[in-house]
This record gives C-alpha cells, structure tokens and sequence, in this order.
DNA sequence: CGGTGTGAAGTCCTTCACAGCT
DNA sequence: AGCTGTGAAGGACTTCACACCG
C-alpha cells in the first residue's frame, strides 16, 4: 500500500539536538524528507533482493521517482554514508534508514474498526512487505467481535484502556465510520497512543503531543477530479515523476501482465 | 484515506489564465489548496446538514483543521463568495466548491485488483459521503473475474480497453500487487485514463500528461514510527491540529461510544 | 464593528552548481 | 574521473496584519 503525503499535522519543532550513533550532531530532519526515507527504504530492499551491491544517487533517485539532488539532500540530513566516486552501500543505508526511522524494534499496531475497510486492513499481512504487525483489533459489532482475522482476536472497543498498554501499542490506526472516529481517538489517546494514523472523513482534534496522519480517500479521488477537469492542466506542464530510463528496469518487469490480487 | 501532502507529483505549470463563471481571471491554484478545498467541501456537507446558513472563517477553518488565515487564502484562490462583516453562505460555497473541483459532472472510476483491499475499496459505497461510484471493476484470477460486487461485475484486465473507453472512465485506481501495477498502469493509461490513485507499493512510470497520487500504507506507518522514536518529537512543538473550542461541537459528538463499521 | 480579502514578510522545501573526497 | 555532500539561490506555501467593505 502506498499513501501520499497527506499529513495534516503542521511542522513539528526540535528544539534539542539529536544525535546518531556516531555522535555527529543531527539538524531536525523536514518532514518531507522523512516520507521520502521510507520510499527509498522500500526501493533499497528491491535493489537488495535483485542482487545489487551499491547505488549511486542518479539510479536510487530514478527508481524512487525522485531527482538526484533532491534524494542526496534528504540522505545528508541523516549524515555521511555515502563513498564519493561509487554511490551508497545497499546494505547499510538499509539499516541506517531502518534505525533513523525507528524500525529496528518493532511498533505494535492497533486497528479500530473491522469493517469494510478495516477487515481489509487487518489482513494485509505484512503491509507491503517488511512491515508492521498489527497486534490487536477492535470493534462495537457483537458479530464482529470475538471473531479471529489473521490469528488475532477482535476485541471490544471498551477493552482499548486494557488491552492497548498491556500489548504496548505505540500506533493506532482508525478505520470506522466518520461519527465514531472521534471517540474512539479519543479512547486511544487515553490508553496512551501517540501516533494515528485515520482513514476515517472527519479531522480528528488531538492534544499537541499526539500525531495524525490522514489517508482520506474521497479527497484523493476530488483532488484527482480537479486534474481532470483541466483546472490544474496537468498536460502542460511538469507533473509525473520526472524518472527515466532506469526505473522500468530496475523495477524488475517491462510491461508483461503479471497475476493479480 | 488522507494524504498528506504526499502526492508526489511536482508543480504543475498553468501557462494559459483560466476564469471562473463569473469571467474573472484566475490564478493557478496551488496543488496544497486544491487538496484543502476537498476537506472545506466535507465539512460544508456536515455544516449543511446541522442547518448552518452562514460559516465564518474561523469557524470553518477550526471545524476543518487550519486556522482561519489559511482557509481565507485559500477561498481567495477561487474567487470572492464571503460576505464582509457576515462570513460565506454554506450553500453557495458549497456550490461553487464542487464545481471547481470539477464535481458537476461526474466522474467514472475504475479499479483494478479486486483482492483483498481492492474488494473492500469496491464496497465503500459513497466513499464516505458525496463521492464517485466505482463503474468498473478488473482483475486476472479466474475465481473473481466473473463474480459482482456491489452489482457490479468483474471484468478481465485485458477487457481494460474496451471497457474504459466505453464507461467513460476518466480515474483510475490500482490496488495491485506491487508487481503488477506498472503494467495494469500502463493499460490504463493507454485506454485513456489520465489520472490515477495508486495503492500499490511501487513508484509508477507514466507520461507527463498523467496525474499519479499515491497511498502507501507502510510509508504512513513508517513515517509515524518515526515519531514515535521520538526523532520527530512532536511532544516538544506544534504537531497535531491547532484547532480548539468550536470544532469538538461542531462535529456534532462529544465523547460518547459511537456504533463503528 | 466584524469579518473578508490580500500585499508583504517569513518559513519550509527544492533545485542548482560546484568543491572536495576516493 | 566520478559521485557525494552542501552552501546558496530559488520557489512554493504559510502566517501576519491590516485595509476595506457590508
């Protein structure tokens, strides 16, 4: 699954000064920048599994369907690992976006709200590959709760206060009806959530400490629509990813249907 | 589904200068705004529904998640429909939201992978409130080319351009595997469909003329496992929605448990 | 007065272009 | 010789603050 930038969350401040392991001082990294670390993480795992052993900027950028200035930019706001004259090693700019992005312990996932979507959701083993267990369910529906989707048990959504801490839950996606959404966040954020990411129409109203991103499907498609109505003309000018050549290799194919679903 | 900002198209460019009905000339509206506009428009429909004539910017701006000088900048791009002194009028607004974004006349949408997410994106009838209908549904496995969903049937990918062209399909959307959505992308595109919402995880290759936003889940989570990690640090700044005091009513709830799914 | 519409200032992000390491 | 890392320039979006209108 993939997700645009969507977050409605404004810029966060860094008032301290991080550091990385190596103890060089680290500038807040832009928001921006961290949704890319994740893109290029996915495309560094491609590249590992075709074999390859380094990247250079111009290749990584072009799978990434970013331009090269901007992928070096993002990468040296996480620090120097790259080797001048031959590119990055696949390997350890893998682990170190992994560490800089919090992956190297794993983030129990809560899901709320098992319906349509929701039980879509809860099945998407693995999320794209490496990815994120999610470790509890919750709905109100007696036919749903109690009910097992991938091994895991729906609960009720008036366990959240238990059963989130007891299983460490640090994100919690919502994906039930628009008038339930508040509520439950609520109810989340109680439990001691602080990360949440909503596919639920409604702007969800959190204290300051708490992060929502949203993935809001009816915009998407009127923001599409916008496009299509010729009112943001798309054809003369510069929109698409601005990636060659290269890409459609790398990826792996060149336009022969490959199974579904 | 929310994005943020995460369309990862650049800028378009808007040569030529577009007007409004009313023959006023009209700036490019900024891609940011556009996507604003598509949550103004949501919460116009709730506003409607409680009985609200008029909206003040702050009002608006604090139901939908951004403060008041942004939400009149951005209703600036679009013309001027406030009334001094008084605010907008919720209808007319309304009106004159939907048309720009090209919602007066409708919008055929297609999707292709009617698996596991695909199969409940099909069913999200509405897609939360005044939305598109899906019209046409594809995929490759024998076992669900053939079945209806939500009264619908699944045609074959290689019906793809045949059937688009004929249902006047103008968005599509591809909830694939990763490796198969380059090549479903390119069909699509080929049967004329220039704009697309892209579930798989894979950066798609299209020409110019092509709008691509994406929804990637893993991107999400990663991105908010990184605040979690507290490398972010949202706890110390201004993440979340400045919003207060007004939006909570609004929404017409405060805090009871809500039937979900 | 109250509230919109908007120039101007400010902030964040992107792109350029090149110095410097390997 | 090639490719990274980065200051500096450039754009896009946001916020401010106030003139102006109803």
């Amino acid at each position: 699954m993939t997700l645009p930038p969507q977050a409605d969350s404004s810029t966060a401040e860094t008032p301290d000064t991080p550091e990385n392991s190596s103890g060089r001082a680290l500038k807040a990294i832009p928001e921006a920048t961290v949704t890319r670390l994740a893109v290029y993480l996915r495309v560094l795992g491609q590249l590992a599994e075709g074999g390859a052993e380094t990247v250079s900027s111009e290749e990584l950028a072009s799978v990434a369907g970013v331009n090269s200035a901007k992928l070096r930019k993002d990468l040296s706001h996480i620090g120097s690992y790259g080797i001048r004259g031959v590119g990055y090693d696949v390997a350890s700019l893998q682990h170190e976006l992994e560490r800089v992005l919090g992956l190297d312990h794993p983030q129990a996932v809560a899901l709320v709200g098992v319906g349509n979507l929701g039980h879509a959701l809860a099945g998407y083993g693995g999320f794209g590959g490496r990815g994120f267990p999610v470790t509890a369910l919750f709905d109100v529906d007696p036919d749903l709760v109690g009910i097992k989707i991938n091994g895991i048990v729906v609960k009720h959504v008036r366990d959240i206060p238990t059963e989130c801490p007891a299983a460490g839950v640090t994100i919690g996606m919502i994906a039930t009806p628009a008038q339930a959404a508040q509520s439950v966040c609520d109810q989340l954020v109680a439990a001691g959530v602080r990360s949440i990411l909503n596919f639920a129409p409604t702007v969800l109203q959190v204290p300051e400490e708490v992060e929502v991103r949203k993935v809001d499907l009816a915009v998407e498609l009127q923001v599409l629509a916008f496009h299509v109505a010729g009112r943001g003309n798309a054809a003369a000018g510069g929109i698409s990813t601005d990636v060659p050549a290269v890409a459609r290799v790398v990826n792996g194919r060149n336009g022969s249907a490959v199974p579904l679903s």
